[in-house]
DNA sequence: TCTATTGTGTACCGATCGGTACCAAATGAT
DNA sequence: ATCATTTGGTACCGATCGGTACACAATAGA
């Protein structure tokens, strides 16, 4: 029952699985999966094209498990900065500073990679519906940060579902303005169109 | 001065170009830039390819084309919406419900094109930032709709830019919600979240 | 009818695409 | 030392990509 690993039989792997991922998901996320070429997963990895087929399969499986691993990653990102927003509406106050602050970011510009993805490609890559995942986890996570404007309300309160509706379609149309070459000031300005709604929560 | 024009020397065209140009904005609606082929263009309008070439340049000036031509349609689409739906707040309510009735079509489900190439293609087709061009005119146009939810601000009211901004935002959000395989219900959904907030103004 | 001009359509181009065959290199097991 | 097994790296595959050369057809003007 250890985690120790048995070392496999046959000459050892001279790259990191998870740091290429990494890497990769950095490059889908700039150009998308169309404008990549396996040339350019080559580049950007330094890992030749035979490894890279036999660790991660063809270009669309490879795809695929970056995808779900961003989407992972991104969910995480998300329970954070709703966990450091804290509790109420002042919360949610936080929780959209937060976001702005990663919007700004370099990472930021490059909008969501699931937004990208989901426009890009809906229904051609295997049988992952990625658009729908997206949304119900995104869905789901702002569930809890809004679910704490309305302490005293059920769980399936019509307000919390009209307000986490809201909620993720102002952030999914935000995704689309930071990646669209918007400026810091209108990046701010879409932020500031959701404070002024929650100020009336 | 007269709109009659004279007949060219040379053979005639045998095709139209605006509806071969309609043709193919829905081809690349439905498909986006990348996953549609010079191939599918000959096939989708029946015109081959050194003729397309001549007509309408590369497929990268020949998509510019197809985008300036959808985003001056959209724009008249949507300023007959706010026309139809008429002045006030209740007037917001009907476009969100004229809004929904489109996002309900099929040509719906694909979303915006816009919104599609913006993600796909930022800074890829030549020097028409389209990103930037569609969230401008989005925002003029819904700017007077709500302008009209605030008869006696003046232009620059900061309520009414910030209404603007949530209302454009929220737009955004929408297009990729239609585009990623949401049911009617979903859409539903995001629409009252909406309608919700207009009715706090 | 003859020429200039423009459009059509076949057949083709080099480049790049995603993907792989093959062999040398490196390890564990015996 | 030898073998089985897995990876690294070169060199290559057929298919498809966007784009075009060229001969032929169709029109206007003379």
């Amino acid at each position: 029952m250890g985690v120790q690993e048995r070392t496999p039989a046959g000459r050892p792997r001279s790259f990191d699985e998870e740091s290429v991922l990494a890497e990769l998901t950095a490059l889908f996320w700039r150009q998308g999966y169309g404008q990549t070429s396996m040339s350019d997963i080559v580049a950007a990895s330094g890992v030749h094209k035979p490894s890279l087929y036999r660790a991660f399969g063809g270009k669309d499986e490879l795809f695929t498990t970056v995808l779900r691993r961003y989407l992972r990653e991104r969910m995480e990102m998300f329970t954070r900065l709703i966990a450091e927003a804290g509790p109420g509406v002042d919360g949610v106050h936080r929780f959209l500073d937060l976001v702005g602050v990663d919007a700004a970011s370099e990472r930021g510009r490059d909008g969501c990679l699931m937004v990208m993805s989901s426009n890009e490609l809906r229904g051609t890559l295997g049988d992952y519906d990625f658009g729908a995942d997206y949304r119900r986890q995104m869905h789901e996570v702002l569930g809890t940060l809004v679910r704490r404007t309305l302490p005293g309300a059920p769980d399936d309160d019509v307000v919390l579902r009209l307000r986490t509706d809201l909620l993720t379609t102002h952030l999914l149309g935000l995704h689309v303005v930071m990646r669209s070459g918007a400026s810091s000031e209108e990046i701010g300005r879409c932020l500031a169109a959701m404070h002024h709604v929650v100020d009336t929560w």
